[in-house]
DNA sequence: TCCATTTGACCCAC
DNA sequence: GTGGGTCAAATGGA
């Protein structure tokens, strides 16, 4: 599997953005939940869904049969790996930047300008003020204006427009990118521009603690090798790493988030056989691993699943194919079951190659497969 | 009380 | 005149 530095770099804001609203989900759920907490709690939810949502089409497996979620544009040319599992990049369908002269108020201004087509629009390490809304000729969708933050404090003449473009699963979102921020805030999350910007919902207590950079705000701008050996797996091997250690980090980063754990790095190459994301993956795929495995993390990710249904409810059987299911017995019901081929496929595609100790898979329809991984 | 968001009005280029 | 961009008073949340 070969990820573009894009790519994941994208996945890793997904997945790291992911984490942090599970993390948020559950300090709501441990406290007592009014009726706004509740409203809270779904809006986080949906939130994730969607964080799970990009992140799996990312690593959508491809066939000739497969087709992209209703509305969710081809974005970037796919990666066809021997395991048959594409990177899909559905953050940035096109990035132009340019610089223009615009004339006001008599007067030459230069400004650049970048456009990128991304679903997280407001997701970017910069933080911004909303000071308008406008309803565009010939859209569906409001388009939003914000300023930097610092706009009048730091003089900063940076901007940002937001305009839907489209109602697909995920949405996406034309941004516009005006001027470069003078106002020395943290640096952004790769691939935005100097301009980009985080929740237009940045209070003004966060800023007020944001003297240190938010976890998305990590220096990622090394190279893709060896990014995840980095950030998830700094007891790896130095100086870069493999591609199979990023499959690795990747593979843990998801599992993590999807069962609810701490994104523990597994030994390179050797996977935590007992681990609860083990056990999670091995058992959402239908495959049985040992009894203490399944009663560590059956049940809460089959909760966590489930509230995650409605993100995956656009994918249908044809979409992973009914061989699939059929080869990981995975059983398609009418409310599809279709996170549990999603887990499949990566658990079967990419997780059996890090475990040596082969153990948790020997089950009926994996030996086969991991024989023809080996 | 402070600050971000909302929203109608205004400005200006085309 | 029209449409996109911006301003600023009103509003609401913390």
């Amino acid at each position: 599997m070969a990820f573009g530095q894009d790519t994941i770099e994208q996945l890793y804001r997904e997945l790291a953005g992911g984490r942090r609203l599970s993390a948020k989900l559950q300090a709501l759920l441990e406290g007592p939940l009014d009726s706004r907490g509740q409203k809270e709690a779904v809006d986080v939810s949906r939130e994730l869904g969607r964080v799970f949502m990009v992140s799996l089409y990312m690593l959508k497996p491809c066939s000739n049969s497969s087709r992209r979620p209703e509305g969710v544009t081809r974005t970037a040319p796919e990666t066809r790996t021997d395991d048959s599992i594409c990177l899909h990049t559905p953050a940035r369908v096109k990035r132009v930047r340019s610089e223009e002269v615009l004339v006001r108020n008599g007067r030459e201004e230069v400004v650049t300008r970048t456009e990128i087509i991304t679903p997280s629009p407001y997701k970017d390490g910069y933080q911004w003020r909303k000071y308008g809304q406008k309803n565009i000729q010939d859209s569906n969708y409001l388009r939003l204006y914000f300023k930097c933050t610092f706009s009048r404090e730091r003089s900063c003449a940076a901007k940002k427009q937001v305009q839907q473009r489209d109602a697909g699963e995920p949405p996406m979102f034309l941004v516009t990118y005006l001027n470069e921020h003078t106002c020395q805030q943290p640096q952004a999350v790769p691939g935005t521009p100097n301009t980009a910007g985080s929740s237009p919902t940045t209070t003004s207590r966060q800023r007020q603690s944001s003297s240190s950079p938010p976890a998305e705000m990590l220096d990622l701008t090394m190279n893709g090798a060896g990014l995840f050996s980095r950030l998830l797996l700094p007891h790896a091997v130095g100086g870069g790493g493999s591609a199979a250690e990023e499959e690795a980090a990747i593979v843990t980063c998801l599992a993590a988030v999807i069962s609810g754990g701490a994104a523990a790095a597994p030994p390179p190459l050797i996977w935590p056989t007992s681990a609860p994301e083990a056990a999670f993956v091995a058992s959402a795929a239908g495959h049985s691993p040992s009894a203490a495995d399944e009663s560590v993390a059956d049940e809460a990710a089959a909760a966590q699943m489930a509230d995650m249904d409605y993100c995956f409810g656009q994918y249908d059987q044809s979409t992973f194919g009914a061989a699939a299911a059929a080869d990981h017995r995975v059983l398609i019901g009418d409310d599809g079951d279709v996170q549990r081929i999603v887990a499949a496929r990566i658990a079967d595609t990419v997780w059996p190659r890090y475990t040596r100790d082969t153990s948790a898979w020997e089950t009926a329809g994996t030996s086969s497969m991991r024989g023809s991984i080996d």
